[in-house]
DNA sequence: TCTTGTATACGAAACAAGTCGTACTATTTT
DNA sequence: AAAATAGTACGACTTGTTTCGTATACAAGA
């Protein structure tokens, strides 16, 4: 399945993913405190998703509960495979190694990576 | 600096940075073995990206030897960190993990991983 | 009941990406 | 010189994202 969120689209779905079903007014109100931006902006947001299929829908009352079909780590993952495959000529050990060097890692962070061994 | 290259801007940029300045017939002609694009389309996405500033651009002839002005590196980091930012909640050990999980890495490169070590 | 508040739906504008056709210029070939 | 070749410039079309204004429905309160 190819999919693309938009960077937008991106934000709307970080909000669903953390904290599950939820209403056009709590993930906007939600937004708007980084951004400014208008309810209705949002809710188009959230319907184009819903076309899309990336979002499913249930009634309740007046309003619409929308609900993530994306997984979060799925989604990631087909991200960083785009990226790897666009900008790192497909070598994750490329993009392994430049997060690497920006990251800093704990001690603790670095125990967890020993854990994974080479070549699982 | 906020640069944005997109996907079609990548490939050219791909391009030139492993060949070094060519001119659009030479981009053009790489291009077209991987997909059916136009001559025209190519001229005029360097012109765009010559436009941005992400290409330099000097007179040979009748044609033009464009060179690309973004660093690979450079860009790698911006778009990676984008990435992390967008997608992953700004956690580098994130993305890590999950390019680890999917990465077969060799004896040799987890060698390589190993020298890099903790916090530096 | 009439107003107010809170929903969704929908149309449209602004902008950018990607695509290509056509026009024009200059060089090379015949 | 004329024709073919190879280049750039430019306008325009299509598609998609993001934005919002306006219309409409409906429920609840004064």
């Amino acid at each position: 399945m190819y999919i693309k969120p938009t960077e937008a689209e991106l934000e709307i779905l970080n909000f669903l993913w953390a904290h599950g079903p939820s209403t056009v007014r709590q993930v906007h109100t939600a937004l708007a405190e980084t951004k400014a931006v208008g309810y209705t902006t949002t809710l188009k947001l959230m319907q184009i998703m819903h076309d899309k299929g990336f979002l499913y829908r249930t009634e309740k009352g007046r309003s619409h509960i929308y609900v993530a079909l994306l997984g979060q780590e799925e989604t990631q993952e087909i991200l960083m495979n785009r990226l790897i495959q666009t900008a790192f000529q497909g070598s994750n050990m490329a993009g392994l190694n430049l997060l690497l060097k920006n990251t800093r890692l704990s001690e603790k962070d670095w125990q967890e990576l020993q854990k994974i061994g080479p070549g699982t």
